[in-house]
Parts: structure tokens; sequence; C-alpha cells
DNA sequence: GAATCATATGCCCATATCGGCATATGTCAA
DNA sequence: TTGACATATGCCGATATGGGCATATGATTC
């Protein structure tokens, strides 16, 4: 088994940053594949086939226009990105915090002394 | 050019499911390398290859206790991704409450007669 | 219907990826 | 030093991928 399908998963699908520009480009509104061509300067079945993925994970949605299709980022589908990493945002600020807290021990420890404070081996 | 290298950015390497898996265990704290392979149950090596790529991207930190080597997840190298997220939260809150509006709408249309909204064709 | 515009798909190639396995490196204990 | 433990790396094969190009499908206008 090599890596898991593209189609399979949005975070599979955000990998690409070709995709994650397609993304931030159709945030705001509808666009058509070519106003998406022209914008980001792909080539159009390249374009085409990212959000060909994108509409399978779901991030993008379509709507025919007469010959055009109008695509747009979907927030539903992409809620479980966000929920992700929101799940780890509390310990990111926990972290965060900690690594404040140490700055400032370590700050105040410069200030009240020399002492080296025995760095760790990180790597 | 195939895809770009999982080892280039973060978001490539969450791409991984095993890799998500990997960094939702090390959120709480510090593992040994053994702790991962037996809470995950996945063979030493490709938990090693997962770290590799892990660390590569910043996305944890390594630190050495006598023959052991204990991972975390590294807060700063995790908040880019969460800032791209962030970044698309604003369209999404607009996106869900037009979601939501819609939805009032129609139930209140609903309520009022069973006019059929002119529903456009979407995919 | 024919020509044209808008988009999608198919094919090929070079490459990155993952898993599995064996093995190398590094560290501590006796 | 030797041996056990902890982790990392190398190699292999199967496969998915993205880009480039040609071309197919679909819709509109003449």
């Amino acid at each position: 088994m090599a890596r898991a399908a593209t189609t399979s998963d949005a975070f599979n699908a955000i990998a690409e940053p070709r995709r994650r520009q397609i993304l931030l480009f159709l945030a705001d509104r509808e666009y058509s594949v070519n106003e998406i061509v022209d914008g980001l300067r792909v080539d159009q079945p390249s374009v085409s086939k990212h959000l060909r993925v994108l509409r399978d994970t779901g991030l993008v949605r379509m709507r025919c226009s007469g010959r055009q299709k109008l695509y747009r980022t979907n927030a539903e589908s992409i809620r479980p990105l966000h929920e992700w990493a929101s799940e780890f945002e509390r310990y990111w600020t926990h972290q965060l915090l900690r690594v404040k807290d140490r700055a400032e021990k370590k700050a105040a420890s410069r200030a009240a002394s020399s002492d080296s404070s025995s760095p760790k081996k990180e790597e």
C-alpha cells in the first residue's frame, strides 16, 4: 500500500499547494474554471483535475451556469479540518503558555544571577 | 514533478493518517518511541519514519533521555497550520451563517406558504 | 447541423510515498 | 568488552500522484 488516496480525505486534498491556492482563491465568492485559470496562471486541465479532487472530498461545490461551472468553497465539509485543528488548539495554548512561562522564569533567573540553567540536550 | 515532498511542509505531513494519530497521541505529554509503538500498535521502524517526517517539518520535538528519545508536539511549528485554518474561519463562518440563514428563511416560507423557492441546479 | 466556447478526461512519465524487513547506530549494564 | 535494549536507516516493491499534452464531452450561438 502506497500513500492513501487523495480523494479519500480533506487532509490529503489540502496537502497539495496548488489546491490550497485554489481554496484561498475561492474563499470569497464563486468563480468559473477559467477565472481560476486566469487568476492563478495554471493551465486548465490541471485546474480541472484539482477541482475534481476538491469536489470529491467535498471541499468545494459546483454549480452550472450556462456553459460555465461555478465553484465555491463548501463550509460544511471544511469543518472537520477546522475541528481537528481546534482539538489541538487547547494543547497548543497550554504549550505556548508553558513556553512563555519558561521564558519568563529564564529571564527572571538571568536577572537574579548568571547561573546556567542546565540546558537539556534538545536534538 | 510529482507531489511535493512530505518533508517540505506541515500540510503534507499531516496528510498521512498515521501521523495525525501520532500527533494526537503526543498532544498531552512526552512519549518515548516505544510507548508510541505500544500505544498505537504500529511497528517500530514505521513509527520512527513518521517521527522523522514530523521532526523535519518541525511538528514535533525530540529530547534524549538515556537510551530513549522523548517526543512531543511542537506548538510553534504547528501554528502556521492553525493560522491557515483560521484564515478560512472567517469565510466559513460567513458561509455557515448564510446556510443557517437560508435554512431559516426556508423554514419560514414553508410555514407561511408551500411555495417552491426555485432551487438552483447544484451539481 | 456546424462552429465555438467551457470544462473534463485519458494517457504517459518521472517521482515520492508507505509498508515490511533486515540491519546499522547509539546507549546503558554486567 | 560483551550483550541487551532503544531507535534509526537502508533497500525493495507496489502504487498514487501531478504535470503536460491531446482529446472528449457539453453547452451555446449561428
